[in-house]
DNA sequence: CAGTTCGACGTAATGTTATTACATCAATTG
DNA sequence: CAATTGATGTAATAACATTACGTCGAACTG
C-alpha cells in the first residue's frame, strides 16, 4: 500500500504504515504492543499520531469498534469528501470502505429538515 | 414519558427511567452514579440492564458518544425496524430520532452488493 | 544572531468505559 | 425434590482515552 509521506512525522508514518499493513482495523493499544519495538511507550504516541492522521484523511475511525483502519483511498483526500461509509465483517473483521454522495445528501436533507447543520456523519 | 415495564426487572427499570428522564444521551456510569440512592453499586448492574433494554428496542446506543438515550418511540419496536439514525446536537447533546427506510434500503444494497450481508447499521 | 513562538515529542499519572470471574438467590420445570 | 435457568451482587481487572507538565528543535521575527 502507498504511503503518501510527504509530511508525516515519524511517528505518525510508523502508526499509517502499522495500520495500513493490517488487513483488518486494530485498537490504538494494538497499535502501540505493535510498536514498542519502534520506541513507543505510551499511549499519548499513539493517539496523537492518530488525531493528525484522522485530520489528514488517511485514517479513519470505527465508532463500533473503537478501531481505527488506513483510509483505502488515501491519494483523494477523504477529509473533502464529506461522509465515508464502513461495510463491517462481524465474522473477520474486514472493512469496505465507501463515499456514497446519494446517501449523504439524503441524510443531510434529513437532518437538516430536523433543524440540525450537519457536522461529521458516521456511517457503518 | 411512558415506560413499557411490563417485563422489566427492577434495575431495568430504574436504567430505564433513568434514560428517559434525561435530556441528552448518557453514559453507563453517569447512569451508575444518578442510581446509587437506588442501590446501585457495580458498573455490572447498569451494563446488564442496558443490554436487555437494547434488545428490547428500549434503549439505543450511541456509538460515537459511548453513550445511551432511550428510545423516542418505544410503542413501537425498535429492534423491528431495522436501522435507527440518530441527528446529535455537538452543542447540547439533544437527540432527534429517525427511521429512514429509504436510506436503510440503499445501504443494505450497496452492502449486499459488496458481498455482506447486513446485521447491525449505525448511523449517526 | 538572539529571542520568541509553535508544533511535535516524552513521560507519568489519571480518567473513562466495559468486561471477566465467581458466588448467591428465586422461579421454573421435569 | 433436583436440575436448570435467569437475574443479581461484589470484586477485580481489562480496554480505551485524556490531562498535565516539561523538553526539544524548526521557523519566524526583530
Amino acid at each position: 500500500m502507498k504511503r503518501p509521506d510527504e509530511k508525516l512525522t515519524r511517528n505518525q508514518a510508523l502508526v499509517f504504515d502499522c495500520l495500513s499493513g493490517s488487513e483488518a482495523p486494530i485498537s490504538a493499544y494494538t497499535i502501540l504492543d505493535r510498536l514498542r519495538d519502534q520506541g513507543f511507550k505510551a499511549p499519548l504516541q499513539v493517539y496523537r499520531a492518530l488525531e493528525k492522521l484522522t485530520e489528514a484523511g488517511l485514517v479513519h475511525r470505527l465508532e463500533s469498534l473503537n478501531a481505527y483502519v488506513a483510509c483505502a483511498h488515501p491519494h483523494q483526500d477523504c477529509s473533502h469528501h464529506g461522509m465515508t461509509a464502513f461495510a463491517i465483517c462481524e465474522g473477520c473483521g474486514a472493512v469496505i470502505e465507501f463515499h456514497a454522495h446519494d446517501i449523504e445528501d439524503a441524510l443531510g436533507r434529513l437532518a437538516r429538515s430536523k433543524g440540525f447543520r450537519p457536522g461529521a456523519m458516521t456511517v457503518e
